[in-house]
DNA sequence: CCGCGACTCCGCCCCTGGGAGGAGATCGCC
DNA sequence: GGCGATCTCCTCCCAGGGGCGGAGTCGCGG
């Protein structure tokens, strides 16, 4: 059962030295190459590979929009390729927007042979691999997302009085002072000072930003309402 | 340079099969070792290593929050140590509150002993490293969060041109129409003109609404800006 | 007891925001 | 060519929002 691989990337001397190393493995073969992103959207319906090695940075498609409708596709197409994004620099946009897309996986150009060729053996099974740097970063990502979700008081917040908060959920949701006071059973006047209150404490301009800053700092979450 | 290692798990036999794979590698010390939580936290503050080879179940007090409160030392004091979090199985609930509480990396206990020394000169150097099985499953849980903000078109939001959704966005970043105007190189009349479509469009009030809307559609998301 | 913080309420003033209504430019489609 | 959609810009109007200053009640803790 080998393992069949399409290269895409614009640099034709990148496509063959990686062609060199895989096919130097018995497991592996190299099926067809792209130079874009287009071309490797149509090699990939042709050829139906289980790898794709993909450039993030190309021509006509880049790599994040190919690996979207590659990867994508495997939502109504039962078996979709496997995409492994290749990047020479580990740039956060494209991280983020590659493993948005669906990618199994993100090196670094600069990846030893060995890991390259381990990477592919465990993307193709259908696990996902990560470089050391990236992983670290979507860690960190991950755990600077959550506090703010757990205990929702990224500091600042914990400054607003219980009422305070009260009313910034209501202006998160929408509803004017009046609305706010027949809420709460106060009169509108007490609801602006309330929010002013808000707007001060938290260094924001309007209930616009008070409302955006609600769901930032997770007080209010979408779906919640 | 040895990299500094306490071993933490709950079964003495484990620490000394952890112990015999680590101690044959050169640049590895093993300082220290621990049988629960409270341990744990107590043996990392004495002896300061580089990396925690940390169990996930563990009696008095479990791995996640040992991790918690070693990993998360690290924002007030400078070199916290980097907690390398291995469990038999991968479950969801653990993975996931480990990683939130901080830790560096993640693998399974039939890990080769190889990769797990691998692993830990990884996690000393500052990078991460996780389990393919679980990577993938991060990359899963990633993937799954953007659908819903690729087809951002609740219906309703289909109505909106291309423009109108620019706008929309920015005023879910709190801009005014002024700012939003100097931001897209238009004039505040020509914002006000895009902000009331959107308002008539999407059957709201006032940009505030405008603005939850965005939150609740998945147009922005909390962590975007 | 007295001070302090939280919550409530008032009036005044100014500015942003949003509605109404119109208009010119470009583009694509019939 | 004509039509619709989109994007752009304008004026007039006024209600709502927010700043500012002031003030009253309650409860807690020094």
């Amino acid at each position: 059962m080998t393992i069949r691989v399409i290269l895409v990337d614009d640099q034709p001397l990148l496509r063959t030295g990686f062609r060199m190393i895989l096919e130097a493995e018995p497991d592996i073969a190299v099926v067809g190459e792209a130079a874009d992103g287009e071309q490797a959207v149509e090699q990939v319906r042709a050829l139906q590979p289980d790898v794709v090695l993909m450039d993030i940075r190309m021509p006509r498609m880049d790599g994040v929009e190919a690996t979207r409708r590659i990867a994508g596709s495997g939502r109504d197409g039962e078996n979709a390729a496997r995409v492994l994004v290749l990047t020479t620099f580990d740039l956060d946009e494209y991280v983020v927007e590659a493993l948005r897309a669906g990618a199994s996986g993100f090196l670094l150009k600069d990846v030893p042979a060995d890991d390259l060729v381990a990477a592919i053996r465990v993307i193709a099974e259908g696990e996902a691999l990560l470089a050391p740097s990236i992983t670290r970063r979507l860690l960190d990502m991950y755990a600077a997302r959550l506090p703010s979700a757990e205990d929702p008081t990224p500091d600042t917040l914990a400054m607003l009085t219980e009422r305070e908060v009260e009313v910034l959920r209501l202006v998160a949701r929408g509803m004017s002072n009046a609305e706010i006071a027949a809420e709460l059973y106060v009169s509108e006047t007490t609801v602006k000072t309330h929010v002013g209150h808000v707007l001060t404490k938290l260094g924001l301009r309007d209930r616009v930003q008070a409302a955006v800053y609600a769901y930032e700092s997770g007080l209010v979450r979408p779906g919640a309402i």
